[in-house]
DNA sequence: CAGAATCCTCTTTGATACTG
DNA sequence: CAGTATCAAAGAGGATTCTG
């Protein structure tokens, strides 16, 4: 926790600490499969199953460390029924709604650059 | 491209393509790299060497990559100086400003959060 | 069903050296 | 200065097996 000075002023340490945290955040968040999975969770609450299924091309593997990750970091909540066979339910947190608004602009901005890019790759690649 | 058809609906083949190019296009630009350079160019045009600088951690060569990564997609432009020792300028596109903006407020997300997120992984890692 | 653990493969990355 | 090439190390990721 970042903590102001009695003169207003923050901790040289502190301030660092906090940059060194940012980036570790950033490189969590910043990846393909988490964001990925932020998208598919959306408003909803699905089981491991149905993420597998709704997150294209993710192995199992993948999907459970990116799980446990976004748990860690508090984007997520995993909620464990324990039923017979077991039931797990993920949804986001209010911080993961946040950052997934972030996100469908970003798919927005895929699509709406789609012909740009196609046509820039093409342009390169000659 | 995708092309409309007089019927007025894809055809599906298109349809898949620009599918596929999204997916494509969103696994290249989400990625830390990526994402960290697009933020350092922001609005300013910067030399390889100040952006080696700029990106806290990076190496020459990833550097290099994703500066041909995110050039091939259209997002940034490479200006070379004829002179000697050379010279080359990268600035961003309008469809690169336009993901900026995302980037910033994905930043501006973590900054937010950093004590929620703090907060949660001491509880998880308890 | 969800997931932990193992093994194995392939890609990514960094360090280093070389070129125009 | 900017970039390419190469090599070794590290890490990501997939397939499979086992458990509660």
């Amino acid at each position: 926790m970042v903590t102001k000075q009695v003169n207003g002023a923050y901790d040289d340490a502190d301030l660092r600490r906090a940059d060194s945290l940012a980036r570790e955040i950033f490189s969590d968040v910043a990846n393909k499969w988490a964001l990925l999975i932020i998208e598919a969770v959306g408003e909803r609450t699905l089981r491991f199953t149905e993420l597998r299924n709704a997150v294209e091309g993710i192995s199992h593997k993948m999907l459970t460390q990116n799980l446990r990750m976004l748990e860690r970091n508090g984007l997520l909540v995993r909620t464990v029924y324990p039923t017979v066979p077991p039931r797990v339910e993920y949804s986001l947190t209010e911080p993961g709604q946040a950052l997934r608004k972030t996100v469908d602009v970003m798919c927005d901005w895929t699509q709406r650059h789609l012909g740009h890019i196609e046509a820039a790759r093409h342009r390169f690649d000659a």
